[in-house]
DNA sequence: ATTAAGTGATACACGCCTGTCGCAGTTAAG
DNA sequence: CTTAACTGCGACAGGCGTGTATCACTTAAT
């Protein structure tokens, strides 16, 4: 619904969009209620040609949010691409992830801000994950059927291995890569051993 | 420092802050970018009152923290206080906050919104979180060696638990407790199987 | 009952962000 | 080159939240 809303911009145009966008980024990592005037400035631009390109705040988040979403389908979709085994695409997924970590913190924590039960995700990541999860379930790898439960778990403790600091004994002991130490986290989690109490 | 800041005030405002807080949470909960107005007309009050009580919006905020931190010691005294088993407790604390999460959900989600490095949570209650995780290891419940990386993984399951729709599959196959299904995960994500992989 | 503390109501100053104009100058596109 | 698009600049109106202060009134404390 925003990409190309009526007629195709101006070359410079198109390219202060992207400016706006990676400013925006850059700025509100800092500080999430920075104004429109410092994302501008941060663009090297004016807030009025901020508000040309996006019409209301509202609309620049939203522009944000959809970014990150492609990033995500092109994570799904380098990691999974070669049938690889499912625990080599989690942690081939988990890898690309920790970067957009990185490069779109505000964005990522924006979309993690839940409304209600929504998740920020758009259907499309959302169906790429559970296909993961699924392929980890045939492979016997984990035993968790929820698709909410798995997507949340892994995320979490995604986000929480990436808040790691970067002497932290577990990642030593994970051979210092953040993404096995989340590989094995996902997989205790979401049932290495069937059920050690009833049923 | 908040706690008896000069003298001792009269029984109808001490009685007053406490309907403050308590407004404070309830509305927060649904707009944390609530004013103080909106604060003071749940409470019964004026803002001029609500000004009169805290200084200042900070200042609101940090007692409303002030305020979890104690309901977290509270916790922790009640589920460990009669050497039970560490599992045991660890299910009975994680009953107990996910009440506090009912009750608290934006000074919840106010420590969670860590700047730096810090977790929010008050010295003690790290301190308290960090022993019953070291009793699980003494217990050889877990493998994990790192403070942080515990409570972290803990606390964000204990969240995703919580997120969760009351119909979900795994919260079935946990026999309808979501403090069943933190535990469990809790336990496997730190550390059930020693390592899978390398040395 | 007397006194000091507390509250309600109202007003004011201040600052900040948003959204929208218009105009002059610059730049890409054909 | 010529035009349409785009930007910078400045200005404006409107809204909202904060923090402070004053004054009359009510209430707890002794």
């Amino acid at each position: 619904m925003s990409t190309s809303t009526g007629r195709r911009l101006r070359a410079d145009a198109e390219h202060n969009i992207a400016r706006i966008l990676a400013a925006a980024e850059e700025v509100l990592a800092v500080d999430p209620a920075a104004s429109l005037e410092q994302i501008g400035e941060a663009a090297g631009l004016t807030r009025a040609t901020v508000h040309r390109r996006f019409a209301s705040r509202q609309a620049l988040l939203e522009a944000l949010t959809e970014r990150l979403n492609q990033r995500y389908l092109s994570a799904l979709d380098q990691s999974k691409a070669e049938t690889a085994p499912p625990l080599v695409v989690l942690r081939r997924l988990t890898e690309i992830v920790f970067e957009l970590k990185i490069s779109h913190r505000f964005t990522m924590e924006l979309m993690s801000a839940r409304d209600g039960c929504r998740s920020g995700l758009s259907p499309e990541v959302e169906a790429g994950l559970e296909q993961v999860f699924v392929r980890l379930r045939e492979a016997g790898e984990i035993t968790a059927t929820g698709a909410d439960w798995c997507r949340q778990v892994y995320l979490a403790l995604l986000h929480e291995a990436h808040e790691l600091p970067d002497d932290a004994a577990d990642l030593v002991a994970a051979g210092r890569s953040r993404a096995e130490l989340v590989v094995r986290a996902v997989v205790g989690a979401l049932g290495g051993a069937p059920s050690p109490v009833g049923g």
